[in-house]
DNA sequence: CACCAGGTAGGAT
DNA sequence: ATCCTACATGGT
């Protein structure tokens, strides 16, 4: 991967040249992030734009060139984005040579057909807003609420003159009601993890949380109401990058059943089980669902 | 107008 | 430990 400065309409922008294995397409439709939007492209030579909100807000283009990206944001933003997307490190060749030593037809096909996807570094609030709100819930609704919480809580920053809704803190959060958000009977979680007499105590889980190991991480997530086994999973993966996480939803549970006959063995995949995870959902909800393929 | 949605808490086997 | 079910809303 190279990256250098150049100017697009008189502002400073990274270009990225051979960065494979990166699809915000991929990415977005992954179920992974709810806050990555599709944008009209006008550039010849873009074939998709996307806008992607988190700390900051930044535009990405992709280039009809393989593997070219333009990050509208300056150096040392991208920083930031480079660990945010994860483009250091590249899972895919990880899985690639694991699948030489354990057959695996499903996930071979599953890596081919989302060798776009990476896993985020979202961050712990992020992650726990967003999986909160993903229980029994549809994707259309969970964005919605997601934008609506970050429009109406949120403090707008940037520095290129373009209004956008941030990340939340808790400093944010503490003390609101959560109505008029539409999330049904998960509000109640959310007043009571922000309740301003628990602000301490929640602070307190929270850099706790952060610093420990995967195990012990779920088990602190899962002290929470409104966070059970799944939705630490999530929070564990999606937030703070614990790749042995491998969350099991409904399709999961379907695919296992379906695909590997009731059993499947992560242990190989140890260091990498989230991305497996990502991929085996991502190629199984493609079929539609029932497809042994 | 039913039925479903990247589950969870609380209670009953 | 492992089932069961109610749960609030909006989407399709």
């Amino acid at each position: 991967m190279r990256q250098s400065e150049i100017i697009v309409d008189g502002l400073l922008c990274v270009l990225v040249e051979d960065l494979h294995h990166f699809d915000l397409q991929q990415i977005m439709e992954s179920g992974q992030c709810f806050r990555i939007q599709e944008l009209p492209v006008n550039g010849s030579n873009i074939l998709r734009s996307h806008s992607v909100s988190w700390h900051e807000h930044v535009k990405i283009d992709t280039l009809s060139t393989p593997g070219s990206f333009i990050f509208h944001c300056n150096m040392r933003q991208m920083k930031k984005w480079s660990r945010y997307f994860n483009l250091d490190m590249d899972y895919y060749e990880m899985v690639k040579s694991i699948l030489a030593e354990h057959p695996d037809p499903f996930l071979e096909k599953a890596l081919e057909y989302g060798s776009g996807i990476r896993i985020l570094r979202q961050g712990i609030y992020e992650a726990i807003l967003a999986f909160m709100i993903s229980q029994n819930n549809n994707i259309s609704r969970i964005t919605k609420s997601l934008d609506m919480m970050h429009w109406k809580y949120g403090v707008c920053r940037d520095d290129r003159g373009i209004r956008y809704n941030p990340t939340l803190l808790p400093s944010e959060l503490v003390g609101k009601d959560f109505t008029e958000l539409g999330l049904g009977y998960r509000e109640q979680y959310f007043r009571e993890m922000f309740a301003e007499d628990n602000y301490v105590h929640f602070m307190d889980w929270i850099s706790a949380i952060v610093i420990q190991d995967y195990a012990a991480a779920k088990r602190g997530l899962m002290q929470a109401k409104g966070i059970g086994t799944k939705v630490a999973d999530c929070i564990c993966l999606y937030g703070l990058h614990h790749m042995e996480a491998y969350p099991i939803d409904t399709w999961m549970k379907k695919l296992i059943e379906n695909v590997y006959d009731g059993h499947f063995d992560v242990t190989p995949y140890q260091k990498c089980a989230g991305y497996v995870q990502q991929l085996q959902f991502y190629y199984y909800r493609s079929l539609g669902g029932e497809n042994h393929a």
